[in-house]
DNA sequence: GCGAGATGTCTTGACGTCGAGATAAAGCCA
DNA sequence: TGGCTTTATCTCGACGTCAAGACATCTCGC
């Protein structure tokens, strides 16, 4: 923490995780704590941000799960087909969660299953016209609620904090 | 994104976010992207820490949840007391969750609860000997899996960091 | 001191996810 | 072609969490 920023985070903003270090600080001053500086706040922001789409989500009548499922359809591009195999790595959810969750789209109008005509194992699961308005409609909803919790930074600042960010996740990918 | 991070991620290191905001891009080129550039990563970037956690803390023989509630305890020092009201309320979950986790940490002698000598009503839940030290060194297993993830950053660029996400969750305190 | 509302904890039932297993079809190699 | 392994999807039981409600106790104004 660079003598700048200590002294502008103390004045001008204190975050729970200042309160967090701070405490074990108290209890564990022998260990560094710059990692929980870092991964602390990813998880809190992570959290907060999941109820912050679940506002936006709400007020286009679905849920967080059910647009996970229908971005990933809605991103594949027309027809807007993926099998549950595809959808179940792009969601990193198991495959009877995945058969759930397909059920309960399909009975909500939003996907509708076919069977694969190159493989009748398969089933290729596809977006109905409703379900391409619900996302549509849903991910602008989402752009502007998270643009919003981006107003206190500039554009380089965001740039910036993106670019950290990839550094971090890349080694996963 | 500068020209110059730009041609940096591109050259150096690319991200499944990077390929997110691509497929975006081709089907809603209208929208302005930023937000996802950030906000993605940071949800993505709290999924692997959750399983890096997980890893540290087997090899420890807790789990992720069981920390959760033992660090809280270790954090508010000795001698190592909260209410379960106080418990749910760091660590975010419902009442019923709580009952059952202390339940448990009960079962395996990692916590007791003793009656609060001031409310009749409450409930204290302490830590023991055993569960002070599965806490400590959890603790000290997870610093080192988060300090080898942020191995590729500088200090400086770890700083720059940590402060460009408090500036984000600020506001959520 | 008494009663109404607030507070703290635990109980219960419903639900979504996971993980393991079942089933069916495809791919591959002799 | 026949058999063996792999792949794709779905089924089922177990488990953890949530949300609502039950119950006991505390607090505070009258």
């Amino acid at each position: 923490m660079s003598r700048f920023s200590m002294i502008w985070h103390t004045v001008v903003m204190r975050d729970e995780v200042d309160d967090l270090v701070e405490a074990w600080g108290r209890e564990r001053g022998d260990l560094d704590l710059a990692p929980v500086e870092v991964f602390s706040r990813i998880s809190r922001l992570a959290r907060h941000l999941d109820l912050a789409r679940r506002d936006a989500f709400t007020a286009h009548g679905i849920e967080s799960w059910e647009f996970d499922v229908l971005a990933a359809l809605r991103r594949a591009g027309s027809p807007y087909e993926l099998s549950p195999g595809r959808l179940l790595r792009e969601t990193l959810v198991t495959s009877g969660t995945m058969t759930n969750r397909v059920d309960r789209l399909t009975g909500r109008g939003l996907v509708e299953r076919l069977p694969d005509p190159h493989d009748r194992r398969g089933v290729l699961v596809r977006l109905t016209a409703e379900g391409k308005a619900a996302v549509d409609g849903a991910f602008e909803a989402l752009l502007a609620a998270e643009a919003d919790l981006l107003a206190d930074l500039s554009t380089a600042e965001r740039d910036r904090l993106a670019g950290l960010l990839r550094s971090l996740l890349a080694p996963f990918s």
